[in-house]
RNA sequence: UGGGGCGUCGCCAAAUGGUAAGGCAGCGGCCUUUGGAGCCGCCAUUUGCAGGUUCGAAUCCUGCCGCCCCAGCCA
């Protein structure tokens, strides 16, 4: 299904299933991602994403997608398309088995009826305050409902009549009648349908009650075929409820199977949908889908490319324990994937004019550049040269530091692709700021080239200033300084990144650029790779960083100063 | 001892009683018309700690320590 991804390691999971395989318990993987339709993928659900497609692609299987959508005061249906944009982005295909909970309300109201039938369930009359306090605490057992022992008839009635709508939300809840001493709280009787008078997105208002996510969640597996529930480890306590369901309910054996793994975070930002919202309610952030944040729109739009996650998500494996990887990872994915495939351009992002005084006023001339050193197939291009050329600001210094490369006065770099060029002078403003540097090339050096083999150290990348077009270059950077930010922090926003974003305009870019439609991916040599933005216009190219080039130089050059 | 889970290099992670893989990051060097890419080398005498069993322990046993999850009519 997913042809670049490479074998994804066998983890633990994958071991459990060969040994139910070999031991003939099951004969075939069937597995599914679950998501609620109330918020927006990241990546940290791209891992389960994967995991559960992964699983089942190894064992010839298939992954159900199924949105869980049994509380309507909390989810809407543009949720579930942007969702299913995400997925198949990411390069996944749920083929026939798209799935919502809600078309299993009848079954599921079945189920309940035979638990209140067989007295492993009751209605409950008591308000969700007196619940929560006959719940007991963590060390201490609960108390049991006063309704714990109605008969299977007044049970069943009282649920008919609460389907009927008969009731108000909170008058009654159906219970499972398990143990109200259970160390493990979501045995002690724990709600399964609950009356809520929200309408819901797909199944309107003939519904005025609904299963609660122990409840249709394992039941919806097994109607599914669903063999391995794989999902993150903080369900691992509702295991034992997963399993009395569907065996108080009569589900055959083999049962589906829940097994959790530990989730996936990244360092410099934070996952969970609360505080993600709360900096775009700040302000801080525009929207889910800006350049700088988790969620897969965010990254999609930055340019991460669906290979690069995916090669994260099956790169850190699929264990138990719960990591937060080092955004270093992701980056070195993004920057080995395109390498092989971005084509090269040249960019100058903060220009200083560079004049070559011995070059022909009104000349020019298209000289031929590659477009990607890693790929003979990708072919070259032209690019004009002239008189004026826009360098770097970064790649010129009057008074160098050690082992600078670059063009210094008296001496000579390469105009990368063009000419080889001697700086000859300076030209300040009345602050003494460089505004302008002056050269000579020599014209024997047409290519970069030197005919007698001499050697140049230093080679720059340069746009035309007459032929370059402006556009806009925006900088991102991690969202937090922290390491791992913790929300629960006091000073939690005073931890935010203040230089996230940094705008550089007018940048300028060879024209070759001029129509590149959004979305295009390319590297702007010695700079980094880039995605044009949606905001770009015909005249005007905004182009996002996706990650910088790897800067050894940079190390070099901060380590000296500090 | 309320219950459950997790602890192997800075971050991931293999090793399933036979003597600590690999990747990322980092550090040296080579090479280079991207200070990119590529290539070479270095980077855990030790697996949270302390004991024990064993010819042999990251793996088994005992005790301890640390972190995380659970008291929604959320998922």
């Amino acid at each position: 299904m997913v042809d670049e991804t490479p074998a994804p390691p066998e983890g633990f999971i994958r071991q459990i299933i060969r040994e139910e395989l070999a031991a003939g318990k099951i004969d075939g993987v069937v597995t599914r991602f679950p998501p609620e339709p109330n918020g927006h993928l990241h990546i940290g659900h791209a891992s389960a994403i994967c995991q559960n497609f992964l699983v089942a692609e190894t064992f010839g299987g298939r992954c159900h997608l199924r949105f869980d959508d049994t509380n309507p005061a909390a989810e809407e249906a543009h949720y579930a398309d942007r969702m299913m944009e995400d997925i198949r982005w990411l390069g996944f295909d749920w083929g026939e088995h798209l799935h919502y909970t809600s078309d299993y309300f009848e079954q599921i109201f079945e189920f309940a009826c035979v638990l209140l039938r067989e007295g492993t369930a009751f209605v409950c009359d008591l308000s969700s305050e007196e619940i929560a306090a006959h719940r007991g605490t963590l060390k201490e057992p609960g108390t049991a409902s006063p309704y714990r022992e109605r008969s299977p008839e007044e049970n069943l009635d009282l649920f008919q009549r609460m389907r009927a709508g008969e009731f108000a939300p909170g008058e009654r809840v159906v219970r499972a009648k398990i143990d109200m001493g259970s160390s493990v709280l979501p045995m002690r009787d724990p709600v399964l349908y609950r009356i809520q008078a929200t309408a819901h997105p797909r199944t309107g208002t003939t519904w005025p009650i609904y299963p609660m996510y122990d409840f249709a969640h394992s039941l919806s597996d097994a109607i599914e075929g669903i063999t391995h529930s794989l999902c993150s480890h903080e369900f691992v306590d509702r295991r034992p409820l997963y399993d009395w369901i569907l065996e108080h309910v009569g589900i055959p054996t083999p049962r589906p199977r829940q097994i959790e793994f530990g989730r996936v975070g990244l360092t410099h930002t934070v996952m969970s949908k609360r505080h993600l919202a709360r900096l775009i309610d700040a302000g801080i952030i525009p929207g889910w889908d800006d350049p700088r944040m988790p969620t897969l729109s965010g990254m999609r739009r930055r340019g991460y490319t669906p290979e690069s996650i995916r090669n994260f998500c099956t790169g850190v494996g699929l264990t138990r324990q719960p990591k937060t990887v080092d955004l270093a990872r992701l980056e070195f994915e993004i920057r080995e994937h395109l390498n092989e495939v971005a084509p090269r351009f040249m960019g100058v992002q903060r220009p200083l004019k560079l004049i070559v005084e011995n070059y022909p006023e009104d000349g020019s001339e298209e000289l031929s550049a590659v477009n990607n050193p890693q790929d003979p197939t990708a072919g070259s291009r032209e690019v004009p040269f002239s008189r004026e050329l826009w360098i770097e600001q970064d790649d010129f210094a009057e008074d160098p530091p050690k082992k600078f490369h670059r063009l210094t006065p008296g001496k000579e770099v390469r105009l990368r692709y063009a000419y080889l060029v001697t700086c000859t002078d300076v030209v300040k403003d009345a602050d003494g700021q460089v505004v302008e540097v002056h050269c000579r090339y020599d014209p024997e050096t047409r290519g970069g080239d030197a005919p007698d083999g001499r050697k140049v150290r230093g080679t720059i990348h340069w746009v035309s200033a007459r032929h370059a077009i402006p556009a806009e270059l925006r900088l991102y950077d991690v969202l937090f300084r922290d390491e791992e930010p913790d929300p629960r922090d006091e000073g939690f926003e005073d931890a935010l990144n203040p230089d996230s974003l940094k705008t550089l305009d007018p940048a300028w870019l060879e024209p070759s650029l001029a129509e590149a439609p959004a979305g295009t991916r390319l590297q702007l040599e010695r700079l980094g790779y880039f995605c044009v933005d949606p905001d770009s216009t015909a005249d005007r190219p905004v182009l996002n960083r996706i990650v910088g080039l790897r800067d050894t130089w940079g190390k070099l050059a901060k380590r000296g100063k500090a």
